[in-house]
DNA sequence: CATCTAATTGAAACGGGTTATCAATTTCAA
DNA sequence: TTGAAATTGATAACCCGTTTCAATTAGATG
């Protein structure tokens, strides 16, 4: 059995359900984009040539709106680059980004979302979506 | 005495101490930025294009960024749209903005903010700046 | 398996928002 | 008043995707 069974199922569902066909191009994509937590469109570009020189960047941008629009990716702006988060196997987060080297860490706390809800309804909004996100030094990059 | 006393004094001492000039430009795109709390570029162009209409868009962007150095603005990029936050009178402030009216409410809270700088400390971050952006539908919109 | 239609692909053109280029103009210190 | 350096407006270039389009492919049907 292969791994990513669930989010190829899950890929495979949203398929069938808007007439999407299961092509050789998607499921190389997938396999890379599962390998790893966040990831730009340009870098799983470069990892994929070497596979198949002759996959289009076009496809890539496509495939993983595909992926967004199943709940398998999220996309994520992170100062000038976009960032798809591979979200099948968690729950809402926000970030931590180091400035430096790149990293990114995901965090979720409820104190902090309580506490943005009780801003919100003292002004009389209703949340539908927030974006949270902590730039600085990982410790590494400190000294 | 004009209004934006403090302002003009602010900016004056910027371009003093990096050789730039005061100009007839940078005097009228001054006065109507200051006349609101965020406005885009385009509508700042679209303001001052009735009062001068030769003035360029390109001016507007070196002008604003020009007020980001000088301390005077922030660039802020909610959702697509980059708006420009006359801050010179403000402290440190996220906000609430509206998907369907636009409306942009400024808040601070200080336990988010301790909240952020213990998330950051239990992952050996340092924070040297962060994004919160709570989005939703401002009490007129919601019905 | 063969056929057929709709979806998909890769290449290249296009798009919005911002920045760079450059010749002409303006500021302002001497 | 003069002259060097900064600024301006028009326009081209840029960046990061998205759209277009003719050729290819998936996969349902017979
Ligand atoms: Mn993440
Ligand atoms: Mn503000
Ligand atoms: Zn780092
Ligand atoms: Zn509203």
């Amino acid at each position: 059995m292969s791994k990513h069974q669930k989010e190829m199922a899950l890929l495979k569902e949203h398929l069938g359900k808007h007439q999407l066909k299961y092509t050789r191009q998607r499921e190389l994509i997938l396999d890379a984009f599962l390998k790893q937590e966040h990831i730009t469109a340009e870098e799983l570009y470069h990892q994929l040539s070497r596979k198949d020189p002759h996959l289009g960047l076009a496809t890539i941008y496509r495939t993983l709106n595909l992926f967004c629009e199943a709940g398998l990716a999220q996309a994520r702006h992170f100062g000038t680059q976009t960032q798809y988060d591979n979200v099948s196997h968690k729950g809402h987060h926000d970030h931590l980004i180091c400035t430096e080297c790149g990293k990114i860490v995901e965090f979720e706390n409820c104190d902090i979302e309580r506490l943005q809800e009780e801003v919100a309804a003292r002004n009389g909004f209703i949340i539908k979506t927030h974006r949270l996100e902590l730039y600085g030094l990982c410790s590494r990059c400190q000294h």
